[in-house]
DNA sequence: GGCATGACTCCCA
DNA sequence: CTGGGAGCCATGC
């Protein structure tokens, strides 16, 4: 568990419903621009043992893309239930995208 | 340590 | 908009 994963899970919890961040994005906040393949790498692992509204979280283009395919009908549908208009497994990312307010303090640093 | 892999992203045709 | 190629980095064998 390092510093880089705990702002992710962090980052991912603070997402409200009916919007949705990137891969990229989060690994941006989090400290490190080129982490989106961890981000999803810790998706992979700590969705299941944490309460992480994973299907807030999509690529930069804003489709839906998952390795398990029934994993991205689950996700089409949670999205579908918090309002967001999903079309062919992508959605509107300028209408959804979520940008959040980054005011918790590292203490660490 | 090297090599392959991936729920990614960016850039260009 | 779609497709191909290169870059990045943690993880597993």
């Amino acid at each position: 568990m390092t510093h880089f994963t705990e702002r992710v899970v962090q980052i991912i919890q603070s997402i409200p419903a009916g919007k949705v961040m990137t891969y990229g994005q989060i690994a941006t906040l989090a400290g490190n621009r080129r982490g989106a393949r961890q981000v999803a790498r810790i998706l992979h692992s700590m969705s299941k043992k944490h309460q992480l509204p994973w299907h807030r979280v999509i690529n930069a283009k804003g489709e839906i893309v998952i390795s398990d395919t029934e994993g991205t009908l689950t996700q089409k549908e949670l999205l579908l239930q918090e309002g967001v208009l999903v079309l062919g497994n992508k959605i509107r990312l300028e209408d959804y995208r979520y940008y959040p307010t980054v005011n918790w303090v590292p203490e660490d640093m």
